[in-house]
DNA sequence: CTGAAAGCGCTTACAG
DNA sequence: CTGAAAGCGCTTACAG
């Protein structure tokens, strides 16, 4: 008997007279064993309740079949609410069924390198970090222990150093911004976020080339991505307020629920969407689909963003080489009322 | 050298001219040890990139600090996308959360009892079963391994058999019916679902005895979860077709996604909410709250729930005694336009 | 202060 | 067909 009371393989093998070797052939249908003792051990395990310790064979081969996701834009958030968050909630659920279809579990981590974290926080095969800040500790800690990972974006600060796979913000960016431009808007605003990862860095960069090769005077305000549809009155002020001199009639916000926010906070304000403002989001909400007017947001298919992470983790869990393009799918358009004129 | 190439104790002990157990204790910090060794030990494990490996830990005490969470509805609505689902997203998101508060990581589980399932999968030290089915597999297999778990809903099929968190399935009903009946309901029908938990059983069970106290003729319909919106049309068929006798005045739907197509199905055929048709519904999804007109929903605050399931969860875990009521937090009603008259 | 030995619960060559 | 032995990578009394 184990010190927590569970029966081991010493216990099944002594109350069915046998070895422990024989039990373990009998029980996993390894080496031979007469069909008469096999009947009998798995009875006898039966009986006792007997159950082989998942960690005691992982050791063997130091894997657990085990994934982790680490959602680092969770962290500001500071909430799992679904309200705005779709693209986690959504990515994460993918995430976890992906996982499943590949035979390993799926594990939400909030921060591996945290002192407390548990021992299973630093037990998974391969990891998944998604959005990784600047210089981000999970990294460095996982690189440092040589523990297999992907990031899903990459860190800012080291580009290309670690295996990630490659999100599409500038051309993501592109779409929208050309989008407002043909739906008609002549002076386009940039609503961003302020956690430091690529996704906010490189829509603003792609955002300021934009506006070069348009001629364009850049217009970007950044408020905090756990302010959610808070900022509504804040970001009016910002761009429509008194103090402001030319206003925006084009406005791509980075999250969903910045748009809701604004969104709202422009009917509140007299500012007519689509008319006076053309509106779109980068990381589409429900809220965003449902809302007077609804918002025109991208859909970055955080499903299949997890499909491919999934696999990309496998590999490198498996040791396998990685015949996978580090890409995610392309984003696409979902065109509503908010960019819709006459 | 581990086979896998992951340098392991004995290679930072040679590399430091040590025996393994003062690396062990040095990087622990037990027993005693030199600072001086220690401080060499330290380089020397950092220089040739070493971690210890968490299950080997875990084989001391045969815990890895891990919870696992297995929904059961999961399995036919066939998807994690967030829509209609919120309940499930902010449990599973507050589980985790919970978890990692209490020092342990919460892993998303399909379907242990599958047996292509990863050594993981078993390898949790408590489970965490949201709504099993009647005579739910899960639960016997979990049993019959003595591996502890607690379930969210007991199986209607064998209730008080287990450690369940009992749901207040049926008060909930009642206050929900309640509240149509008060919004000036005279014929209120039953919305339910199709699969065999405790919430559609309850659920029916309470409305068919409130019914009977109120005198009323009960009208109840049945339609799959996984169709979740899709339902609206033949749900109006069903309730207000031509073949209908007594049209209900008054709908509870025991989910969101089913009172969201009804809604709008509603709305195509004319039937007004709430003028002609009080809504409610049971567990309420975002889009409730934003559709026109919006759904009054019960909020069953699965973050409540989570939190206690978790607690009870470790305390299974870790042997201690359950000090916790095993209840969950009471619902409440979110009033909205579908029951507001006038 | 340091280390040899036993042990955690399994699996897997290998010998009988 | 069955079992003794070694080993997976750690930790932990215990002896020196």
């Amino acid at each position: 008997m184990q010190a927590s009371g569970r029966p081991t393989i010493k216990d099944v093998a002594k109350a069915a007279g046998v070895s422990p070797t024989t039990v373990s052939h009998a029980l996993n249908g390894k080496g031979v064993v007469r069909q008469e003792t096999a009947d009998r051990i798995a009875l006898v395990a039966g009986q006792i309740g007997y159950r082989p310790s998942p960690i005691a064979r992982g050791l063997q081969n130091s894997r657990l079949g085990l994934l982790a996701l680490v959602i680092r834009p969770l962290r500001s958030l500071d909430t799992f609410l679904p309200e705005g968050v779709d693209y986690f909630l959504r990515m994460a659920g993918a995430a976890s069924l992906a996982a499943m279809e590949r035979g390993y579990s799926m594990m939400l981590v909030d921060d591996p390198t945290r002192p407390g974290a548990p021992l299973s926080a630093t037990a998974a095969d391969a990891y998944i970090v998604s959005e990784p800040f600047a210089n981000d500790p999970v990294l460095t800690m996982l690189s440092e222990r040589h523990i297999p990972f992907v990031s899903v974006g990459s860190d800012p600060a080291r580009r290309g150093q670690f295996i990630e796979l490659a999100t599409r913000d500038w051309e993501e960016t592109e779409l929208a911004l050309d989008h407002l431009a043909e739906a008609g808007a002549e002076r386009v605003a940039l609503l961003t976020g302020t956690d430091q990862n690529a996704w906010n860095r490189e829509s603003e960069e792609a955002y300021l080339a934009w506006c070069e090769r348009r001629g364009q005077t850049p217009d970007i305000a950044a408020f905090p991505e756990a302010e959610g549809e808070r900022i509504g009155e804040a970001a009016i002020e910002r761009f429509f307020g008194a103090a402001t001199g030319t206003r925006p009639d084009g406005l791509f916000c980075l999250t969903g629920r910045h748009a809701a926010g604004l969104n709202a906070a422009a009917h509140r304000h007299g500012i007519r969407v689509p008319e006076d403002l053309l509106l779109a989001a980068g990381s589409g909400a429900l809220q965003n689909r449902i809302s007077q007017p609804s918002v025109t947001t991208l859909d970055l298919h955080p499903e299949g963003i997890a499909a491919r992470a999934v696999e990309v983790a496998v590999h490198l869990a498996e040791g396998t080489p990685l015949a996978v393009p580090l890409e995610v799918p392309r984003a696409t358009l979902d065109v509503r009322e908010s960019t819709m004129r006459g």
